[in-house]
DNA sequence: GTCTATAACGAGATAGAC
DNA sequence: GTCTATCTCGTTATAGAC
């Protein structure tokens, strides 16, 4: 049941390349930022020449619009992995700071907390699609606060939105300033101090 | 009294250009990141050519650590006239906050948290710069916090080490994802919220 | 799909005249 | 100090063979 005929068996799926294409440039990102990287560095880490690269993504646009793309759909998907796991709002906020926290290991920055910080040089497709990143990630914290706050496991004044916002840009900044001291736990007393101070968390 | 001889009278001071590079360079700093501009963007703004920028700094390194140093001056002058102007403790965090309301209001990021995002793929004299400068930050922050803490102006649990630690960063993460939004009020709510929450400032 | 080869351009940087 | 001219290299991107 084996190839046994069509796509020549080169021990690859059939477009692995592209999905390697893909993790090796995202890891460039968020480590070196969206203009700190070349065609030529994706292409000799995957071990592939640069030609190919541009079959799979004739530009370095669309190839940041598929990253920011497949990034915000694991996010998503990761966020659902939250909510089926857990049921209180502080583990869920706990679970959501785990994800930086995963990130910051492999000494990353947030995909789209470096889209920010290069706002201004993207292509329109990606500022739009950080945009709704930022949203989307806000609205999903927004909507555990209230939660946490209707069954009093949270404790926070002014609107859940607010808060929120508060909490994304607060773990985002934490995150970009733990990574030149290559300090996770940096991050880690930051982000617990930020959630029991700004969402009442215990 | 005016120049007599040796200097030819430009109409700008001895090194007016120098500072004019430095103007328009740390401007694309914070707007577009160290990776984001050229030699030729400064040149075009300054309206001087390329080989006149090497003169005054021959390599875009130099020219980083330069912006980086008079940033760090200007910025221990603003930390020092705070000192001088308030006396109480959350009138400086107010004040300190004003400071980051006035980078923002010209659209720009604070040069430091630019270079923390692109710290990677930075030069080593700069790296150090960053860490330095965030250090001082650090410490004045965690100065004015114990004083607060001392005559009951302020109120935090945990150490003032740490929680201006999390105030830095919470500041810079607000900064950081207010701008793709282009909205000042943004980050004027988020720091109010961060500096009431984390610092007990009423 | 992947390759070699190359185009077309912009980057940082230097030499030397004025 | 600033210029023109030039160098060298890296960048994104394309053409066309396999």
């Amino acid at each position: 049941m084996t190839a046994t005929s069509d796509p020549p068996d080169t021990g690859r799926t059939p477009s692995d390349t592209r999905a390697r294409v893909l993790d090796a440039a995202e890891r460039l990102v968020q480590v070196r930022g969206f203009n700190g990287f070349s065609y030529a560095d994706v292409a000799g880490e995957v071990g592939v020449t640069k030609a190919s690269l541009h079959y799979h993504f004739p530009s370095k646009a669309e190839l940041g619009e598929a990253l920011i793309a497949r990034y915000a759909e694991r996010f998503t998907r990761a966020l659902a992995s939250i909510d089926e796991r857990t049921t209180g709002a502080p583990a869920k906020l706990d679970a959501y700071a785990g994800l930086y926290i995963d990130v910051l290991r492999e000494e990353r920055m947030c995909l789209c907390g470096m889209f920010a910080a290069e706002y201004q040089t993207l292509p329109t497709a990606i500022r739009d699609a950080v945009l709704c990143f930022l949203d989307d990630n806000e609205a999903w914290l927004e909507r555990v606060l209230e939660q946490g706050r209707a069954d009093g496991s949270l404790r926070f004044g002014g609107s859940a939105k607010e808060t929120a916002r508060s909490i994304l840009s607060g773990l985002e900044g934490a995150m970009l300033l733990a990574r030149p001291y290559g300090d996770v736990r940096r991050f880690e007393t930051g982000a617990a101090r930020l959630l029991t101070s700004l969402a009442g968390l215990a």
